[in-house]
RNA sequence: GGUCCUGUGGCCGAGUGGCUAGGCAGAGGUCUGCAAAACCUUGUACAGCGGUUCGAAUCCGCUCGGGACCUCCA
C-alpha cells in the first residue's frame, strides 16, 4: 500500500517555527518522548488532548513502518506549586489533603490516567518511566551539569545557571525570546535569595523535616527538580540525541526551555530534532484548566453528568471530536460542538459497517488510489487529521451510493477500499466502533425473528403491528431502519 | 508591559495567492404504507478599512475584537 504514498512527512518543528521534512535519526528506529502527567489529581479533558495528539503521531509512524520507542513519563515527584523552587511538591501536598501516603496518591491518579487512556483507545507507550524510579539518573546529569560548570549548590539545593549557560548558548531559543526580556518581565519571587540569577531554576532541592519523599544525595536529602527528571529520563531511554519531544503549548516557555539547557549543558549538543506542541483545549474561548474551574473530567462527559452538557457523550464520540481539528489549534469544547461530532462519528461507523457487507462488481466507478494518496498527504502535512477526516467522509458518501448501487468496486480495488478504510480510520486514527452493534451475540438473531415478523406485517398491510414494533424498539434504544435491502437495525447512542 | 497566536457561512472547523474542505443544523427533492436512514440539489463565509497584485479569506499596513505564554497547569 505504501508503494502508492507520494508525499513525505513534514512536522511543525516549534524550533524553527516552520514544517520541516522528517527523518530519523537511525531510520528506521524513531524515539519519541512526551511529557506525561503529575499525579497528583485527576487527568482534565485538556490533558487527554494532547495524549490523543501524541497517540496519533505515534500511530502513524508505526503506520509508516518505522520502529518507533515511545516514551511518555509519570511524573510523581519534584513538581513544585510554583516556580520559585520554594514551597511544597504537588504530591506531597496532596497527599496530606487526602491523608495518604504520598506513593498511594501516585498510585490512585496513575491508575485512573491509564483507565482514561484505555478509555480513549490510546496505545500505551513503549516505556513509562517514573521520576521516583529515575533519582540516581537526575542526580548523575545534575552532577554532570555540575562538573560542566554550569550549575551551583547552595545550603543543600542546586540551581542551574542561566547565566553560564547563556555566554555560549541561547536560552531562549524554543520559546524565540531574548534573555533580556525574560529577565525583564520575569516576576519578583520570594524565596529566592539562594539564587544568583533570576532564571536561575532548581535542579535538586533540599527536603525540609516535614517532606516526606527525600532521597539521599552529594548535597543531603532532597528531591528533584521538575524539569531534570525529563531530561534523565529521555536521555536514559532514548539517548543524547533524538527524533521527537512533544508536549502541550504551556510547557514551552519553563519546562521545555530548561530541558534542552540541561540537556546541553550535560551532553553538549542540543537533545531534540523536533519538539512538537499540542495547542490547548478551550471553554467559551479560554483555557481549560483545573485553576479556572473550568476542566471537564473524562467521567463527567461520559456520564453526562455535568451543568454544561445535554447528554453523554462516548469516549470515541470525544476523540473523533478532537481529530476534527488540527493538534496545534485551539479547540473550543461545547455541547454543540460535540452534539454534532456524535452524528458524524456515528455516520462514519454505520458507513463502514455497511462497506464490510459491501459486494464486488465487474468493474470500478471510481478510484481507491486517488483516496489513497489523499489520505497520505493529509497526514503527511504534520498530522492534518482534519483535512484527512474530509476525505474520509468523501469516501464515506462513496460507500452509501455503493450500497445502493450507484457505484461499484471490482473484487481487487474492494479489498483494497477496505484495508484502506481499515488502516487509516482504526489503525491511525484510533477510532473504534464503542457500540458494536451488530456484534454477534444472542441479539442478533432476538432482531433477526423480530424484524421477519415485522416484514411479514408490512407484507400483509398490518401496519398497525409493524409500527407498534419499529416504536417499541426505539423506545429500547433500538432503530429500525428499512432500506432498499430490507430491514436494517442499530443501537442508538 | 513584553513575546506571540487568532478573528472563516446558524454552530464546530480546514484552507495561506487563482481550483467544492469536511462535519452538524436548515431548505427543496428521490425513496418509503408512514417515518427514519440513505442519496441528490441547495448556502454568493472569510472582523473592518486601506495597500500590493492581472487576481487575496490567503501577502503588507492600520483599526477593532478574542486568546495564550511571561506565575502551577497538557
Amino acid at each position: 500500500m505504501n508503494a502508492l504514498r507520494l508525499s513525505v512527512l513534514n512536522i511543525y518543528n516549534t524550533l524553527s517555527r516552520s514544517k520541516e521534512e522528517f527523518k530519523p535519526i537511525h531510520p528506521p528506529f524513531v524515539g519519541i518522548y512526551v511529557c506525561g502527567p503529575t499525579v497528583y489529581n485527576d487527568v482534565h479533558l485538556g490533558n487527554c488532548r494532547t495524549f490523543i495528539s501524541f497517540d496519533i503521531v505515534y500511530r502513524y509512524l508505526l503506520h509508516l513502518g518505522y520502529k518507533v520507542r515511545y516514551v511518555r513519563n509519570i511524573t510523581d515527584a519534584g513538581h513544585l506549586e510554583n516556580d520559585a523552587d520554594v514551597g511544597d511538591d504537588k504530591i506531597s501536598k496532596r497527599a496530606r489533603l487526602e491523608q495518604l501516603e504520598p506513593m498511594e496518591i501516585v498510585q490512585k491518579y496513575t491508575t485512573g490516567f491509564h483507565r482514561v487512556m484505555e478509555l480513549f483507545n490510546n496505545l500505551p507507550p513503549s516505556v513509562e518511566p517514573t521520576a521516583t524510579g529515575h533519582i540516581i539518573e537526575q542526580i548523575e546529569m545534575t552532577r554532570q551539569i555540575i562538573k560542566n560548570g554550569l550549575a551551583y549548590e547552595k545550603n543543600g539545593t542546586v540551581y542551574f545557571d542561566v547565566d553560564a549557560y547563556t555566554r555560549n548558548h541561547h536560552y531562549g531559543v524554543l520559546s524565540n525570546r531574548k534573555l533580556e526580556d525574560l529577565l525583564n518581565n520575569t516576576r519578583e519571587l520570594s524565596g529566592q535569595e539562594e539564587k544568583k540569577g533570576r532564571l536561575d531554576f532548581a535542579l535538586w532541592i533540599k527536603a525540609k523535616p516535614e517532606h516526606i519523599m527525600n532521597w539521599p544525595s552529594p548535597w543531603g536529602s532532597g528531591f528533584p527538580g521538575w524539569h531534570i527528571e525529563c531530561s534523565a529520563m529521555s536521555k536514559k531511554y532514548l539517548g543524547d540525541r533524538f527524533d521527537i519531544h512533544g508536549g502541550g503549548m504551556d510547557l514551552i516557555a519553563t519546562h521545555h526551555t530548561n530541558e534542552i539547557a540541561q540537556s546541553v549543558a550535560c551532553s553538549q549538543h542540543s537533545p531534540v530534532n523536533f519538539w512538537m506542541h499540542t495547542n490547548m483545549l478551550t471553554v467559551n474561548g479560554a483555557r481549560m484548566s483545573k485553576s479556572a474551574g473550568n476542566g471537564f473530567l473524562p467521567e463527567e462527559l461520559f456520564s453526562g453528568n455535568h451543568p454544561l452538557l445535554e447528554r453523554p457523550y462516548s469516549p470515541m464520540v470525544v476523540r473523533f471530536f478532537m481529530l476534527q481539528t488540527h493538534y496545534r489549534s485551539t479547540l473550543d469544547f461545547s455541547n454543540d460542538a460535540l452534539s454534532a461530532s456524535a452524528k458524524g462519528f456515528e455516520r462514519l461507523m454505520s458507513a463502514l459497517d455497511i462497506l464490510g457487507k459491501l459486494k464486488p462488481s465487474v468493474t470500478s466507478s471510481f478510484s481507491v488510489h486517488e483516496l489513497h494518496k489523499r489520505f497520505y498527504e493529509a497526514m503527511d502535512d504534520d498530522f492534518n487529521t482534519p483535512v484527512l477526516l474530509a476525505s474520509v467522509f468523501d469516501a464515506v458518501r462513496t460507500i452509501n451510493l455503493m450500497n445502493e448501487g450507484k457505484e461499484s468496486l471490482n473484487e481487487k480495488d474492494l479489498i483494497d477500499f477496505r484495508s484502506l478504510m481499515h488502516a487509516f480510520v482504526f489503525d491511525v486514527l484510533g477510532l473504534k466502533n464503542d457500540k458494536s452493534s451488530n456484534s454477534g451475540d444472542s441479539l442478533d438473531a432476538l432482531m433477526e425473528l423480530i424484524l421477519e415478523i415485522r416484514t411479514d406485517a408490512k407484507a400483509k398491510k398490518d401496519f398497525a403491528t409493524s409500527d407498534l414494533i419499529r416504536d417499541k424498539l426505539s423506545k429500547a434504544g433500538i432503530q429500525v431502519m428499512d432500506t432498499k435491502n430490507g430491514p436494517a437495525w442499530k443501537k442508538l447512542g
